[in-house]
DNA sequence: TTAGTCCCATAGGAAATTCCGATCGAAAGT
DNA sequence: ACTTTCGATCGGAATTTCCTATGGGACTAA
């Protein structure tokens, strides 16, 4: 076939020792053998390595040439091979976590010290993109894990979930419209519910919570986040559900008001996904652990 | 053992064709036979490298990182699998000669463009020393040829001869002492004979030629080159044997008197040596072919 | 649900490579 | 000539690699 890191590492041997005999002991075979493989390594080449003397070998210049490069692709391999990832704890090296632009800015914030606790040697890279997209990079390869509302769908993903987050109404303080609270879904005017712009699970939830699964011809500005969302609700422009982890951030201003849903609360369910082939589970219940561990208490 | 190129190959492979099936069709083996490879290497790195999916694989992280050295690896290794000398004709490359003093300065100005004329890939590396000392670089293969008065002795070498240089004796000019001519032997007055330094293998022959085995007290200057020596005889200084090649170069002034012996005439053989081992016997032949054809034309 | 598909892993035996011990052959030294 | 040294060669054993056939998980499509 054609040059075998056997064959270098005989020659680089026999290279060191400059004797059949000795280089053979050296790399722990017979004479013959080594013998054989440096007769095959200079047929490969089309090259005579050795000059055989009575008095041990001598590198021809050819051999000269070949086992500096031989030297060189060694320690390459070398380096290689001490690669081996002890495959310590988990949660090592960089994982790559997406999550949703309605979770991210809550989350984050207390993610990222939390995790550094757990791990001092993990290296964090996020994303922020609606479920989709995260769920393709996520199959891609290009992420380890997705934080999104629960259910997602696509191929070979695991899922656990981290914590429910219960939805609040919210409008402005001075608003016209008047809520009793608690709220049922009938209350709401359903032309005055701000929405997130196509693509986000918030907006999809938002209508099946506010029961307006048939009649899509509502007023539709398709903000770009909640804060956006949420400086229409304090002009009064509207009204808008608000997750529950979202409420300290967003309302740090005194212009809106949180109306809750009588029970049973409608909620979503937040969870971890990551695909099944990564043969991860372990370290991903570990991360799920951890991020549960501080997520909800962000209050 | 431990990593071998064959896994290293497979992989690239599949890296490449991010699918198992495939890349081993592209490795002309069958898929069990990569799949079994990769996974030795997996189990030899101690990492997992690929992630296996529905729809082919994925590489992980640490499959990337691997990747990257393995194409470093492979890429090294093909240079050196490119090296694979077409043998061409003879004389390729660099070649080291070493010419001992009493000959360089007479050959060396004809050998040069002779060669180059020869073949136009050929680097000749020159070394200038006593025959003693070149045959032990010869033998240590950091000279490829030596050339030198024969015969000459030391393990594992082959000779050929180059050509026969006659010996003349060479006196001032306006010498007191009045030489006949053809000269022999008899009439050369040892005590004014001049002399190279120790080593030189001219030293010996001058004093075999002149007859003077026994007689060991003689004036002995010991001169570096024959220039010096010719220089003492052109200033009176005594006589000295001269070899029928330095005749040009050195008697260019007029002051000097080159005396022929009465024949037989004594001379040294000029001969080209190398190892036996070297396996370049044709080569040599050749060589030798090339000198002889252009050295003895020095006149 | 059930059958079908895709894809990688496993199993078992065949083929190729590599290895060893014994021996050969060339080159020097005694 | 006799011995020593050292690499090459030989024949068969041990190991590695390979192939075909099959298994098994995860989706898909009836």
């Amino acid at each position: 076939m054609g040059l075998t890191l056997r064959q270098m590492r005989y020659f680089a041997a026999l290279a060191k020792e400059r004797h059949f005999g000795r280089a053979a002991e050296a790399a722990h075979i017979s004479q013959p053998a080594l013998s054989a493989q440096i007769l095959d390594l200079e047929q490969t080449l089309g090259v005579r390595l050795v000059e055989r003397k009575r008095n041990g070998i001598l590198l021809t210049r050819d051999g000269e040439e070949v086992l500096q490069q031989v030297s060189s692709i060694l320690e390459q391999v070398e380096r290689l091979e001490g690669l081996r990832r002890s495959s310590s704890g988990m949660l090592d090296g960089l994982v790559r976590i997406g999550i949703i632009p309605t979770v991210a800015p809550y989350l984050v914030p207390k993610l990222v010290p939390c995790l550094r606790e757990l791990s001092a040697s993990l290296g964090l890279e996020l994303k922020e993109a609606v479920t989709d997209r995260l769920i393709i990079d996520l199959q891609d390869g290009k992420l380890d894990a997705v934080i999104a509302a629960l259910p997602v769908q696509g191929d070979g993903l695991e899922t656990v979930s981290l914590f429910t987050d219960r939805f609040f109404m919210a409008i402005a303080n001075n608003a016209e419209a008047v809520l009793m609270s608690p709220l049922t879904e009938t209350q709401v005017d359903v032309d005055r519910l701000l929405l997130l712009e196509e693509g986000h699970c918030l907006r999809e939830q938002a209508l099946s919570v506010c029961g307006t699964a048939g009649k899509r011809s509502l007023v539709n500005f398709g903000a770009t986040s909640m804060t956006t969302l949420l400086q229409m609700v304090s002009h009064d422009m509207g009204m808008t559900l608000i997750p529950e982890m979202a409420i300290p951030t967003e309302t740090a201003r005194n212009d809106i008001r949180i109306v809750p849903f009588a029970d049973p609360a409608p909620s979503r369910e937040i969870g971890l996904i990551w695909r099944r082939s990564s043969g991860r589970r372990d370290e991903m219940k570990a991360l799920a652990e951890a991020i549960s561990g501080c997520a909800p208490a962000n209050r």
